[in-house]
DNA sequence: ACCTTATTGATAATATTTTTCATTAAGCTT
DNA sequence: AAGCTTAATGAAAAATATTATCAATAAGGT
């Protein structure tokens, strides 16, 4: 189902900033903050208040359009998400961005800590963290910014 | 290795400040935003600058003596970390955090993940959310702020 | 008890996020 | 296609959060 769809269907109406910023970011290799995405939306002519950034990329997570990422330094951006249950993995060294398939993977684990722990697990964050193969060619220039 | 030792052994100093904020996290048990440190700290007399708060919890994450955690809203707090390879468990309505063992479970899945996508996988995050043993008796009260 | 210097804390400077409210435009209804 | 209704925007201000500066303090070695 397309975003536009996703929105209308939930009475939201397809404006222009939200429309600038979902394509921006379906677009983007990156995970982008929200002032990134305003710079970059401004500079490209395509006018756009601050505000409207941050009000477009909060409904959109709400809806599960765009998703929360985080960096191993603690830092966060937004990445067009998905349908269904997914997970991301990022690069440390270009930030490049992908989404993976959510699986049974992790049923064993949980069922492990549930016995352990007594809690009772209904939902996960799961994210990976390592080399793109672009950056893998690309041998061993030190960005340390990972 | 006490975390008194960790400082000095890197050679930083056991100062005040860090030990208050270590302390405090050390006796949470739901994770604390460097404000609500501040506050806690303050009103029990042990006066301390906001910005000692920042700086300590920025030295104590270098060293891993805490880990911040993520809450599924977004919002993030720190927690007193414990050694060795861990992840933690948040329970959804009282925040509660604790820490399970980290394990090879996510091999497999790494695995998988690294074939399918090319990336090198050389990290992770996983914070399951769930609902603690104290908060599953106490029945169902609609705490709304998962 | 003294010295050296890392660390603190008050203040100021930045940066980030939220609120407010008059104006605009999305999309339904003719 | 023009008009209407109201959700949504954007400019500005307010509120929060974070970082930089630097003189004063205190941790830990001698």
């Amino acid at each position: 189902m397309s975003w536009q769809k996703v929105l209308s269907d939930k009475g939201y109406r397809v404006s222009g900033p939200r429309r600038l910023v979902m394509e921006l970011l379906a677009e983007s290799a990156q995970p982008m903050t929200p002032l990134e995405i305003y710079q970059v939306l401004s500079q490209s002519g395509r006018a756009l208040g601050m505000v409207s950034v941050y009000r477009a990329l909060e409904l959109l997570a709400e809806l599960g359009l765009v998703c929360v990422v985080y960096n191993p330094n603690g830092s966060s951006g937004y990445v067009a998400g998905s349908a269904g249950h997914h997970h991301h993995i990022l690069c440390k060294r270009c930030h490049r961005t992908i989404t993976f398939a959510g699986s049974e993977d992790l049923s064993d684990l949980i069922r492990r800590v549930e016995a352990e722990t007594n809690f009772r697990v209904s939902d996960h964050l799961l994210q990976l963290y390592g080399i793109c193969p672009k950056c893998q060619k690309i041998s061993a220039d030190p960005v340390e910014d990972n």
